[in-house]
RNA sequence: AAAGUAGGUCACCUUAUCGCCGUGUAUCGAAUCUUAUUCGGUUCAAGGAGGAAAGUCCGGACACCAUAGAGUAUCAUAGCGGAUAACAUCCGUCCAACGUGAGUUGAGGACAAGUGCAACAGAAAGCAAGUACAGUUCGGCUGUAGUGAAACCAGGUAAACUCUAUGAGGUGCAAUGCUAUGUAUAUUGAAGUUUGAGAAUUACUCGUUCGAUUUCAAAGGGUAAGCAGCUAAAAUUAUAAAGUAAUUUAUAAUUUAGAUAAAUGAUAAGGACUCUGAUUAUUUGGAGUACAGAAUCCGGCUUAUGACCUACUUUUUUA
């Protein structure tokens, strides 16, 4: 039981969103929820590997123009959704791709960005479950 | 001390927890024709952005295209000597310009092959003229004066055309090869008929190669799928020798990222440095720690940028 709270908190090759017509599928058909400064695309797939989500980040090159701010944002998304996904793994039956988009032009801290993943997962929850 | 010139070094650090990427070891499970291989999980170990990774401006390596051949055009380079795989780079040196100086910069081949251009002044700086005075063989023939750096026969200018010498085939890792899936019709090969509309090859010309249609056979468009290419190299460090130097040679040691919507991170605590407020002569609060992210790989150039160190120059002060 320990390893299976502990595997929650991992981010692996098999978890990330990589399939490029997936990703094109994903922003012509999917879905969306918002808390600002984050904004969350999803898709229900039939067909998909083991993991019941399967996560993206994206940030534009409009906002940020330097490769490292772009990085460091990304990073940031990534670690919080990390973090927090356990609030969508728990509750959720069927399989998702998701691409988190940043929206502000400034950087925020973690603790603020953290915040509002968990927000917005229980918005998605919300959502879905109606 | 201030202002400057040249060169060099480093690129915040440590610990803990949670993660990411590939590599190796051990182990577990599955698949296959063999005690071996492949795939997946787990444990442990050591590693995981830069001096510019950037701009994509030069030069190569490497790969493919078979006429990549000849000529023209085009582009690049340009004192002299050297280094290099190569260069528009680097080193030495001469000359010129700038700076009080340390130094910096150079677009430094040729104007007796031809053509073009030339502010102001001047009648005129080529194609058309011409002022004054003097001489005269009476011909706008000769001389002098006036303008100007230069005046009718020479000079300046090649970041003007041009000439000279040297060099350059094209396209780029989305190259290219293999594997998987699997179908319209372009493709390839062979044979028959046809002898020419056209297509390809570097911008053009020549040259070269292909060719229109029918039948048969093979393979294939695309799917940005997977694997290879993909990182051990013009490598790094140290020592010695040669050379003014760039650099070269020898010996020894080391192994140093390989991702692909793209890993190299997040949080906490402590320390270091900088700025700053208070207090005061050692404490404490706050803020900050530049520029910036590998994408086939090297050598440069250019641009962005924090801190420190060394040598030198000028000025001022003190002795």
């Amino acid at each position: 039981m320990a390893t299976f709270v502990s595997m929650q908190f991992t981010f692996n090759k098999k978890e990330k969103l990589k399939s490029k017509k997936l990703i094109e599928r994903l922003f012509t058909e999917g879905k969306s929820v918002s808390v600002y400064p984050l904004k969350l695309l999803y898709l229900k797939v039939e067909h998909s590997n083991d993991c019941a989500i399967q996560a993206g980040v994206s940030v534009s090159k409009r906002k940020f123009k330097n490769a490292v701010d772009r990085n460091r944002i990304k990073r940031l998304l990534r670690e919080a959704f990390r973090n927090q996904k356990h609030i969508i793994s728990e509750r959720c039956s069927y399989k998702y791709i998701f691409m988190f988009l940043y929206l502000d032009e400034n950087e925020k801290n973690y603790v603020f960005i953290e915040e509002k993943m968990t927000n917005l997962l229980q918005k998605f929850l919300k959502k879905t479950e109606k």
